[in-house]
DNA sequence: AATGAATGAGGATTCATTCAT
DNA sequence: AATGAATGAATCCTCATTCAT
């Protein structure tokens, strides 16, 4: 199952997917340490233990197998969060769990996160592609849960967008730079953030 | 007002200030369009009329002008917002007019937002800095709304992240990437969400 | 009919054959269309639908097939050329169909004339032959010419060059450049001069 | 006098000139000897004793110092052959010396000759260039020939082609290959075949 | 202060050729 | 005969930085 996408070269021999899988992974180490434009092909290649020349067997360039990681990081974050929030009795828990589960997919892969994070200046597309995935999935959900009664209707484009973005910072700031607070911690005070805003009890909803 | 100054090689003349403000104004192009790897020191100069190793008689190196400019970025997003924001009678509508003021700071300066979104990779610490300046205002905002029981109590430590983190993505989906919203209704419905949360209406808070 | 052999690594089969014939068919395009230096075998291999290692099992090098191209070509070229000059009933009248045959041709296999005025710089010695042979036969046709009185006498090792040249360079000028002029036009004004010379019709010839 | 044209990049300083023109010479020199492809930026600069980069303060590619010697030459090559030239008594005279200086040039510059004929593959435009103003200004001396007398009427537009095809296959074949024969010897065979035609001197010319 | 020539390390990419299967 | 993966030398070009004037 070759998961990473790329456009034509693909391998005929079982050597040949071997050796495309040593690249890709050795581009993940070297983007992610150095990022894109300190990576160079020539380590990528010592890394994966074969010639210079035998990357562009596989790769039509540097940003290509950049932009074939970037997918591939799309693919594995969808699975390690879903996995994660799967089985969650209801949509509030559902947002604490995917919130801790993206910390820890941060705590876990700094590499790749720096790696999708750096494709918003080397390839936009890539970028925009990997957040909108995630974007209209949430969307639906939170209209699915809306629906199902378990959260009040709102603006959901909006918030998906903004849910988003919470979680990437809080990732950022409580996985990726220190870890001195739990995840779980931190997912639960977003969680309260988010279902009950900041406003206080009392105060009646809705008042705009 | 020499607002960008950073280090040492401050210029004492009168024509000596100019040349540098130049410069920093042509490394505020060069780097919002190309990005801070694709931008030249020689593409800098030229945009400022003068020669390249005028550069050096400014700026140590092509990472020190850099800093400087999202040092400044700083300031001027700052000053940007809270002016804005300034006036709020409350904390709540001071949410919303902080997220639509940075959405239109994006709109209007683009490529500022580009440079400092790229310090992530180039300048690290210079990033921190950026979002930790906010992040600790944020806070210390939060605590004083709390303490003035404009809005109730919460870990205001990942509040203010998160907050940021959801004004950061809504300002690059809906006012970089495109502008096919208003910032107006776009903050509406994110202060919407950041005030009452995605809970029903009727549901006890704090349910935790 | 494999023309185009040249020395070792002869196919045996008949299946060896034509693939042979498909890679010089592909070569002759590969060549004709980018050069040599710009040429290469994996494209060519692709032309010919075959694996970039089968290359290798006719030609032992890119300079090899190259070369097999060019005497192909030579082969070629005069076929084409005595075919359409045979029957001429005098020397003049040859001369005449001679460039219009050659312009012709370069007209017809603009490629082919690409790959021979390559060979100037890619396998002297080819392009030697390539031209020698033009010449030997040249000078031979002048020399019995002349035995039947049907030119006068002359230093036919330079005629033969210098006719050539001329025949090149229109062939070159009115036939690969553009084709503003029709060979037939430009034939006869070139036989023209051949036969009667620039100066003035009534001076007495032969004067050095 | 700067002739040798290039686009921007024009050094301002004598010693920036003299790099310049040590660049030029080195590059003649290896582009001479080994052709475009062959030659090497690296070998050119290593000539000239200057490093490498110093090579790209001058010309932008390799590409755009080979058409500034190719537009060089063609001042070399026409100064070299008027001078020769000049003070002819007549047409007829000027044309066997035009045909020697030219062979007297390519045996002088044989390098230079190598440049010209390559950059058919390289530079086509300038190959253009280069012949298209020989022929321009050869044509315009067949008219005033012809108006003054000299020489009879005639195509010239394609005599003119045809003459400078036959003087580069001369020195191509007699100059640059071998000098078995003086140059003078054969452009008198040359002339006599270009003045008096190939018929026979009592046939009555212009039969068509 | 300003200039602009010079530097050279660094890196992406190409491609003819080999060879095990 | 045919395949296609692997090789690595070769080369162009960029650009931050230095320095003499």
């Amino acid at each position: 199952m070759n998961q990473h996408s790329s456009s034509a070269k693909i391998p005929k021999t079982r050597r040949g997917k071997q050796t495309r899988e040593k690249l890709l992974q050795a581009a993940e180490i070297e983007f992610g340490e150095r990022g894109f434009y300190e990576a160079a092909i020539s380590r990528i290649t010592q890394r994966a233990g074969v010639a210079l020349g035998t990357f562009y067997v596989y790769f039509d360039s540097k940003e290509e197998i950049f932009r074939a990681l970037v997918a591939y990081m799309g693919q594995l974050t969808r699975k390690w969060i879903s996995e994660r929030v799967a089985g969650s009795p209801d949509r509030l828990t559902a947002e604490r769990q995917g919130v801790e589960a993206f910390m820890d997919f941060v705590r876990t892969h700094r590499n790749l996160y720096q790696i999708v994070a750096e494709a918003q200046f080397v390839a936009e597309d890539a970028f925009r592609e990997y957040y909108s995935v995630f974007a209209d999935a949430y969307r639906q959900n939170l209209e699915s849960a809306a629906e199902a009664n378990e959260i009040r209707q709102g603006d959901f484009e909006v918030w998906a967008w903004a849910l988003i973005g919470m979680t990437v910072f809080l990732g950022m700031r409580f996985s990726a730079w220190d870890q001195q607070r739990s995840s779980e911690d931190t997912a639960k005070a977003a969680a309260d953030l988010i279902s009950s805003g900041m406003s206080l009890p009392g105060a009646g909803k809705h008042e705009d």
